[in-house]
DNA sequence: TTGACGATTCGATAAAACTAGAAATATAGA
DNA sequence: TCTATATTTCTAGTTTTATCGAATCGTCAA
């Protein structure tokens, strides 16, 4: 990933409302969730939602499709690796033992002691 | 992580100049580096310099010490392993297909296949 | 104690981001 | 076609962030 695309999706992120709606699309899985699910989840009105999710899709993060009236909103899980990917590069370098930890947490099956699921 | 936490690490990361401090101290390993030093290699004005640092600092991301007139940074490993912790939570719960690569990426050893060194 | 050095804080300005109501657009169904 | 619904775009006001020169503060060495 190039740094402009990190910085871009680490400031679509880095807000409070943007970063509840990214974890609430990665929860609820490749299906998505329609625009107006999310408003009422997040509590948010509209237009406000409507800017935040555009942030969020122009940083890559999120992708949208029409289905009827509805546009649903879907995380991009790809982007999501690769960011992650890139913030590693900068610790896993030379740095092994902070990546460690995490590497367990990856590949620990869920359930697994301190493995969050 | 708190949700605080990681929203004012990720505003911390997300700017170009703070990401490329952020990534120089990591290179740099525990012993740090000088302010002075940071503003040679970056390139920065003294004073803006010490804003992004300041920011940085407040966001737990990089801890500093003095050492005669320097100002010595060191990045702080623990908040940044805590941070992709956050995120990876997000992710790797129910969709560990997203975290596998991650962990190979981490457990690998260095100069492996495909493996960032 | 004086001068130089490394770094931060102050202050002012410019630029960008956030918010949300109102208006506009797209679709479905009667 | 007409109406209701879902969502976005427009717009304006507010707040936050970014930048950097100048002034200040702490430390060292002579």
């Amino acid at each position: 990933m190039e740094k402009t695309s990190a910085v871009s999706a680490l400031s679509a992120l880095a807000h409070d409302a943007r970063l509840d709606i990214f974890r609430l699309l990665v929860r609820a899985g490749g299906d998505g969730m329609a625009a107006g699910e999310i408003a009422r989840a997040t509590d948010a009105p509209a237009s406000t939602l409507s800017a935040n999710l555009a942030i969020l899709n122009r940083a890559g993060l999120i992708a949208s499709r029409r289905d009827g009236r509805s546009i649903i909103y879907a995380a991009a899980y790809d982007q999501m690796r690769d960011l992650l990917g890139f913030l590693m590069e900068d610790c896993c370098a030379g740095h092994p033992e902070i990546c460690a930890p995490l590497a367990a947490l990856a590949s620990q099956p869920c359930g697994a002691e301190g493995k969050i699921c």
